[in-house]
DNA sequence: ATAAATTTTCAGTAATTACTGAAAATTTAG
DNA sequence: CTAAATTTTCAGTAATTACTGAAAATTTAT
């Protein structure tokens, strides 16, 4: 497999797994390229290579600063703006993971909170309600906080003893 | 927060949350009614429940089974089919970690294999493609072995020591 | 066997989500 | 300042995904 190829690849497949980190496809594409890339890209190249509009570009690329993980390059002389991706894979799970939990999983988990904390009348299925949400709950939350706390140990959390631990 | 209200809004919440373990509103809306229930519920009863049409349910019924988050249960004189789901938090949370390694982590996994290793030609930018998916490659299976090996220990592995143990 | 009950399938349609392209806004250079 | 370069916005459109409903298939009872 040639370089062509493999980047082609490369960019499609991590693309669609956009759909795991909660982010679309274009946005994906972009974070893909930039990854590779040995040098920062202007708006113009990223539109060239992925073939899409200015307007899904700049789009895109906004989204990807909010998240944290794009960041503009400025590169004296050029009038253009340029843009780099955080090249660690390390900190960009991290920064995925808090992003993921703060937009989604957190208010989920507030939700579970408020109905499996509501008053119990007594009949069969309110009581199964909020003991099934309850559960739910105490699963989300540790699970959750685990995630936070694991991708937050910034030394190579998953290469070392973590793997030995669970077996 | 009455009865009625709280299993709505559990539902609701729960079913929008399904864009993050993989599926869609109506499959997880269909499981979430199903995980309150206290009794396995008919097609019918969960069409009229969902509002969703007899197409749909039994669409994403079948769908649940495939992922064997439900099964087909049996009521001696009935003509009907019945429905459960596991009802057990961390089973389900087995389940699901299970089938979305196979279904998108794994395969994902297999194209960062076949990308980083293609044959270093010496030029800058094979060298970042080999050095970034390979580091990707290194971080994705680890991590869906941890999680998969995780959600594997039978027991309350979350509630025990490895969140003391992450700190 | 026949017929009623039930489930599945799938073509058509609706809803949602993503993308384009050009106009408007902003930035930079002279 | 003016004008060129660049980016952003967003109404319109395209692509994708989900849903319906009725016909076909299957199952069950007699």
């Amino acid at each position: 497999m040639e370089y062509k190829e493999a980047k082609d690849k490369f960019i499609n497949t991590w693309g669609s797994l956009g759909s795991l980190w909660g982010i679309n496809k274009a946005m994906a594409q972009i974070q893909s390229l930039l990854f590779i890339s040995t040098k920062p890209l202007s708006m113009e190249e990223i539109m060239e290579e992925l073939h899409i509009s200015r307007g899904n570009t700049s789009m895109n690329i906004r989204q990807l600063i909010d998240w944290g993980i794009v960041t503009k390059e400025l590169i004296p002389g050029e009038r253009k703006e340029f843009f780099t991706t955080e090249k660690d894979v390390q900190e960009l799970a991290r920064i995925v993971a808090k992003e993921r939990s703060r937009r989604e999983i957190k208010p989920v988990i507030k939700v579970l909170e408020e109905v499996s904390t509501i008053k119990d009348d007594g009949t069969e299925k309110t009581r199964e309600l909020i003991k099934q949400t309850k559960a739910l709950h105490d699963l989300a939350a540790t699970a959750d906080s685990m995630l936070n706390k694991m991708v937050n140990q910034k030394q190579n959390w998953i290469t070392k003893s973590i793997l030995k631990f669970v077996k």
